[in-house]
Parts: C-alpha cells; structure tokens; sequence
DNA sequence: TGTACATCAGTGAACGCGCGTTCACTGATGTAC
DNA sequence: TGTACATCAGTGAACGCGCGTTCACTGATGTAC
C-alpha cells in the first residue's frame, strides 16, 4: 500500500503522543511497546522504522509532553494564581496521562538510570516562570523552589493516597496556601 | 539441612529487610525475586515457602519500611526543625533505599493499582506529626499540609535532577524557608 | 549405642508469559518504457 | 494504453531473556525404639 506523503510522519507523531500519554498514566516500564503499537491499529514490528529503541521514544515522548505542556500553560496561566489553580486542580489530578510527567516519571526515570536532562529544564522552566509572576524580590527565587516543591509533592500524594478525603484535604490546603501567598506578595 | 528454631523467621525477616531496601532504591517492578534471593545467599524457589506473592512480599517489605521509619523518626526528630533537616538532609537524598517510601514509591504503586493503605497511614502520621509540633493555631493543620507536600516534593526532585547545583538549590532552600517558618511559628 | 524414620528450610529445573528487538516479507501505489 | 519494476510503511513470526510461580526433591538434624 502507498501512502500520502506525510503518513509516515503522522504516524509517527501518533505514536510519541500515545507513548507520552501512556507513560505517564502506567509508567514506562508497564507500557509495552506491543499493547501501544495495537492501541493504533498498528503491529508491533513497524515500530523500530520509527524509533532505534524504547529509550530512544521515551526521550522523544517526554519531550513532546513538556513542549505541550509548555505552550497550554504559557495560553491558560498568564497569572501565578491561575498555574497554581492548574496544576492542583481535580482535573489534573484525575489525568496524569496529560499532566505533569514530574509527578509521575521522576522516580521512575531516576531509577532506570534514565534521567534526561529534559527533567532539569523542566525544573528550571518552571522555577524561573513562577519566579518571574512574583515581585521582584530578593527572595523570589527562594519562594519559587518552595512553592513549586509544595505543588509537586501536593499533587503526588493527592493521586497516591487511597482515601478521598485525604487527598481532597492535601490537594485544596496547598492550593489555598499558595493562591494566599502568590496574592500576599502581589499586594506587598 | 536442620537449622535453630528462629532460623526460617529470620530468613522471613532478612527478605523483608533487602526487598524494603531493593523496593525503593530500583523501585518493585524493577526489583526481581530472583535477583532479590540471591542477594540472600538463598535461591528463588523458597521464596513462596515465606510469601503467598510478590504483592504479599510489596505489603509486608512497606510496612517494615514505614514501621522503622516511625521509631527512627520519633528518636531523632523531638522537634520540627530537627524532622526538616533529615527529611532535607543529603543523606536521605542520596540513600532512597533506607529513605521515605512516599518519594520512591507512591507513583509506582498508584501505577500498579495497588494504592495500600499503608500509604494513607503514612501520610496521616507525618501530618499528625508536624502539626503536633507546630504551635497550637487554628491553622496548623493546613500549614502542616504544605510544609510536608514540599518536602515530598523538594526530595523528589532534587532526587530526579540530575544536575548536582540544582539539586542542592532544591533541597537547601527548601529546607532552609521550611526552617525558617518553623521557627517562626514557635516564636510567635 | 545404633538404626530407621520424620521433619522441613531450602534447592533448582521447569512452566507460561510478555518483554524489546530483528527480519524476511507483503502489497498497494507510483514510475519507466 | 499496457506491462514490468521500484518503493516503502507496515506485517507478523521468531529470537533470547527475565519475570512470577510451581513442585518434586535434597539432606542435615532431631526423635523413636
């Protein structure tokens, strides 16, 4: 069969959206390379014309999550408040698949040896643009690490713990917490 | 082969022990039990004349894990600052495998569909735990909240980075502000 | 004291399974003549 | 217009491997007589 020009390339991108989806919501090393392959009507063979290996997806996978990530929250969180809002909201709770790859493949990637300097520019993408909604301060910087830490961890419990009120509880605490300070340094 | 009475007990106990170790250093499904007895002197074939299933052994090793955790934790730790320090200490970052379960595991677990109340229970301790040692105040449960979320956090990441300066940023900040606002608290 | 047997923690081969990876092949289409 | 060939995204069987799990067995010791 021949296909469009582009198809090879659409394919392509179908199947790094899917593995950015998959990872993060089952984690890399629970998602086969034969189930992703099958999830796009595809056989598991014509993978290695699209990528050298697993690892080499995994990279290409994560990069596309951030590079998404990077523009919707760059469109939806002109302001402080509003990320945080995002980022400890129940909806991104409830989707790890389209959320955060921190929350969900950090340890992971850590203990495959893995680490991608893709994680550090996300730490640092996310330090400098929270630190930049803050006043100029000589402690921006400072508060920036705290508050991002608080949202990292918050959102990790919230999925990991069982009950629903715990999680509702940790969830909204460091929300309100940080909504406060976001606005307290606004206004000072 | 005859052995003393507490003999097969104490293999028991030594799995428990390496697996709690081996768990959160390379994380369960990283862990085999091959691998994993072997390390033991022993071979894998008596691994089920202790446990039911590997499920059983992931239960058993994290509760150990936690139970050692609390007595360790309640020795060295008589005040916040003191808990913040080796929650935030290099130490605990670069020895995962003795460490805090909720940094190595909770996304695995909640990965694996096996969420375990042990997890809750964690949590719930170290809340009740910081909050205790926080001034009474009507907010100290929610203060105790985001001081425990971004040290899940910062731990994490500082742990995922893998440059050596933002790692340090991450962790001492961190630790320096929650410090810092812990002391506050007292003193007001 | 010496022999036969029971105990039971640990052994190691074997099971089916899904993994990542390889590779000879297919077959619909475009191009050449 | 009709035939022969090239292209190449995707196919699917096969590979070796390590996984969790099962099970018939071992062999050093304690007990019975």
């Amino acid at each position: 069969m021949r296909y469009s020009e582009d198809h090879k390339a659409k394919t392509h991108q179908r199947i790094i959206e899917e593995a950015a989806r998959l990872f993060r919501q089952d984690g890399v090393g629970a998602t086969g390379l034969q189930p992703l392959m099958k999830t796009l009507g595809l056989t598991h063979g014509g993978f290695y014309a699209h990528f050298k290996s697993k690892d080499e997806l995994v990279e290409k996978a994560l990069g596309h999550a951030v590079e998404r990530l990077n523009t919707s929250l760059a469109i939806q969180s002109q302001s402080l408040p509003a990320f945080i809002k995002y980022y400890l909201s129940s909806a991104h709770r409830a989707d790890p698949g389209t959320g955060c790859p921190l929350t969900t493949l950090c340890a992971e990637l850590g203990q495959r040896g893995q680490p991608s300097e893709i994680t550090d520019s996300m730490v640092n993408n996310r330090l400098a643009m929270i630190e930049a909604a803050l006043p100029e301060d000589e402690h921006a910087d400072e508060q920036a690490v705290l508050m991002f830490s608080a949202m990292v961890g918050a959102l990790l419990l919230s999925r990991s713990v069982s009950d629903p009120a715990l999680s509702d509880r940790l969830l909204k605490t460091t929300r309100k917490l940080l909504i406060e300070q976001a606005e307290a340094s606004v206004e000072a």
